[in-house]
DNA sequence: TAAAAATACTCCATAGGTATTTTAT
DNA sequence: ATAAAATACCTATGGAGTATTTTTA
């Protein structure tokens, strides 16, 4: 479970589609499509309900997933942000 | 930058040493060695100083890294444990 | 000279791609 | 009939391995 997942699922819940989601991700829909049934094979539990000719909608499951997703991924930007400053700041420890 | 990173960096501040978290980590010295190189280089900021002789010193970067990294992989295991419990709870919605 | 990390390759697992089929309206 | 997701199969990137070299105390 690495974080790629979570920005996939983050984008499918945005757009509520993969073919979207696949788009914005800059994938292909299939490729999408697999890596979320494997992550919820993974996890057993179904993340999105899927049917044709209606918006995807996550799970309750889904739900808990994306928004611990979105915070992880904060998280690691904030981290990013902060090595970046460290190494711009005038900061010599 | 995913999360496997964030595991390789905690184990070589736990054991400062890049042989033995390979070890622990069950993967080859070399190819831990690899991954921090390019982490590093993505980062543009050194993680770790090494010395033959003497043991794998964080740097004030790699501290920071290396907490931040324990929160989120703190977080990702909470998420997972809680979908567990989720789907094994007596929980209907 | 002994240890630990870095290089230089080779290999393979899997993320991702293309083509097509299925599904529900 | 159509649009979106799933399935089947193929490709290739990059994570990991083995062998070897470099470093410095």
């Amino acid at each position: 479970m690495d974080m790629r997942l979570f920005e996939y699922a983050l984008e499918i819940y945005k757009t509520r589609s993969f073919t979207k989601a696949a788009y914005n991700l800059h994938i292909a829909q299939p490729s999408l499509s697999k890596q979320i049934a494997k992550l919820e094979q993974e996890l057993g539990v179904s993340l999105f309900d899927r049917k044709p000719g209606y918006p995807v909608e996550p799970t309750s499951d889904g739900l808990v997933f994306v928004k611990q997703a979105e915070k992880i991924l904060q998280m690691r930007d904030d981290l990013k942000r902060e090595i970046l400053e460290r190494k711009e700041g005038i900061r010599g420890n």
